[in-house]
DNA sequence: GAAAGATTGTTGTTGACGACAACAATTGTT
DNA sequence: AACAATTGTTGTCGTCAACAACAATCTTTC
């Protein structure tokens, strides 16, 4: 416990969920922080859709950026070859909004994915201050294995939830989309 | 644009998006971002259910922190406050684990709620590695409100994908909890 | 047609967040 | 007593959303 300073001295003790986990007594092997999960109380967090759709939005992300580890592809890059791949020529601006992520986070993102030859920056024929995005022959090649990756990730979140549900929740949320 | 380097010149004209939506044409006060978002094509986008759960899940969290602005409290904050409240004595790494957060951050956390009076880390009375952790008097009250503002961002997400779809939802995703 | 305003891409900053690594203090195990 | 594991803490790194500022360019307005 280094460096803390003010550690109170007026220990109110009541059944505190510390003891109610009956952990010292019984010699199970289990550390402090090894309580079964389901004996800590969430209370009002249960009825959030927030917390559970975070906790699932995580395990999403994380099952993506594993099953697309090997072509190290992250999911937003995924959606921004995805898009520029259906809608060849699109401004940057025009992907920024289309994907609600921040233009000034795309440049990054276009940066990254312009360097390792698969995605171009064309001059806009009608608009000198905008790029025409495009995917090159390579871009397009490596999307179809992306694809077929992220299908198998898409699969995994089948496994998870049940096929007939993630096609309930992708309807519940199409108007996010 | 300032400062980009190459710039490609070979630009195989095809019908490309930009041209597709018929911007320049005809005198509509759009601009190039303008586009209606559902004439640009999500293509396999629109399968992948981790796409609709993050859109959603911003979209969650930014009502969540509007709705709890007069409050200062995000989302993070108010899971730990109600996992402390409804478990006192708990360690951090139960909070921690429990809310799949990580410790270390888990430590700002509470530093800054420890900072505002709402928490207190009080010693462990069989581990003096560890904290017990305890709302005050304060926090209890104000929990009870940070409560009454969470439910009626609660009802701005029924309100917006529907009651019935919302209890589908927890539903479905009650596992991850 | 010139002035004023808006848009586009870019750079930079801030803060929340997840993932890791290292460390001292303490506890558990052998 | 020696060694391993746990707990809280500090720090770093990379991702991400939200802004703000800027130059170049386009659009609107007078």
């Amino acid at each position: 416990m280094a460096g803390n300073s003010q550690m109170p001295r007026t220990a109110k003790s009541r059944a505190s969920a510390q003891l109610r986990s009956g952990r010292k007594q019984a010699g199970n092997g289990r550390s402090q922080s090894d309580v079964m999960d389901d004996e800590i109380a969430l209370d009002a967090l249960a009825g959030h859709a927030g917390y559970a759709v975070r906790r699932f939005q995580i395990w999403i992300f994380q099952d993506f950026i594993r099953t697309l580890g090997a072509v190290d592809i992250r999911p937003t890059q995924y959606s921004v070859m995805t898009v520029i791949g259906a809608n060849p020529g699109l401004s940057q601006m025009a992907v920024a909004k289309r994907l609600g992520i921040e233009r000034a986070r795309l440049v990054h993102l276009l940066d990254s994915l312009e360097q390792r030859g698969l995605v171009s920056r064309l001059r806009s024929a009608t608009d000198r201050r905008s790029h025409a995005l495009h995917l090159t022959a390579r871009g397009r090649t490596a999307l179809a294995q992306f694809r077929r990756l992220a299908a198998e990730h898409e699969r995994h979140v089948a496994d998870k939830i049940g096929k007939e549900n993630r096609e309930r929740l992708l309807q519940i949320l199409a108007a996010f989309t």
